[in-house]
DNA sequence: GCTATATTGCTAAGCACTTAGCTATATTGA
DNA sequence: TCAATATAGCTAAGTGCTTAGCAATATAGC
């Protein structure tokens, strides 16, 4: 443990180890600071999302459509898989991004069920206007890591993400 | 590189990697991958919440105020420094906790402003028959981490959560 | 070929958060 | 001293998610 810092993981730490001794409670100081980073970067991340006029689920979405290549078409099933959320909730980002007219909604022709979710013009603007953006902020989180520290990082991540799923009730 | 792992973050890559060559995405793969463990976690951990009749929220201020040891109370306002969210959202929790006789909310003696809200017995007994099942689970996830690669990830993540907070706009 | 099941996309209702704004009390400073 | 400002806690309204459940279409099994 280099760099004694006194950071609110490492006093959650010490509070438990007075009160219960006989727990191992060390994992909470990986996990809690996992959950706590994730949630400090979305916060970075909307904001630089509100300059361009988008919330980070919308601008999830328009960039899902977008590295799909052209014609930047993708069915609301594909758009459900892509992202972590329910099928529910993508037919309710839809709805925004379709009054907003950046994607617009198309019947299947080779699926009577099925839709095609296209980006529109403006909503190709606004992806392309954005991502530069968002991808320099992204870069200034990872600012203080070297290549290496990126690579073992996302290794460990890796690690956590898969027994997680391996957990899954 | 090491594994050459084709999964949801790697794909991503690939596809900007052909739309958008100008851009060097590299800090998605691991801006990506902390959000997506972090979510995956967050469901784990809410699974075994749930077999003590409790949701994530609710049980982080229950073990807030157990690990704030006797006489188990903290103010509104401490809660709300402790956990990420909004004074709005405490209060909210704390309705529904007051709710269930799982805390109970008293006057400040010393601040005629503040409140003191404290564990019930009932309170004291669920958060002591959570905790160590939930710090079963906390460790279930780190498993597959040795004592040094723990030490690594929480200090790589430290800093990338240390660029989050700079960042503020 | 036709019935049973699965899949797709959607709406509705409920939930936990947010922002905005209120009241009551405490603190500051002219 | 006491007016101006800050702080604590709360409610109300709005948002984006979830679960539940719908109709329409596709696929599997007999």
């Amino acid at each position: 443990m280099l760099g004694g810092m006194e950071d609110q993981v490492t006093r959650i730490l010490k509070q438990w180890a007075a009160e219960r001794p006989d727990l191992d409670v060390s994992p909470m100081a990986v996990v809690g600071r996992i959950s706590r980073t994730a949630r400090k970067i979305d916060a970075v991340l909307a904001a630089t999302f509100a300059r361009h006029d988008v919330d980070s689920a919308s601008f999830d979405v328009l960039a899902t459509l977008r590295r799909s290549g052209k014609p930047f078409t993708l069915s609301p099933r594909e758009l459900t898989e892509s992202a972590m959320v329910t099928s529910a909730a993508i037919a309710q980002r839809l709805n925004r991004l379709e009054e907003r007219h950046l994607v617009t909604r198309a019947p299947d022709a080779k699926d009577g069920r099925g839709k095609q979710v296209t980006l529109t013009p403006a909503g190709l603007d606004l992806v392309n206007r954005a991502l530069p953006d968002h991808v320099e902020t992204e870069h200034a989180l990872l600012a203080g890591l070297s290549k290496e520290e990126r690579g073992q990082l996302s290794e460990l991540l890796a690690k956590v993400e898969q027994a997680a799923t391996e957990t899954r009730p």
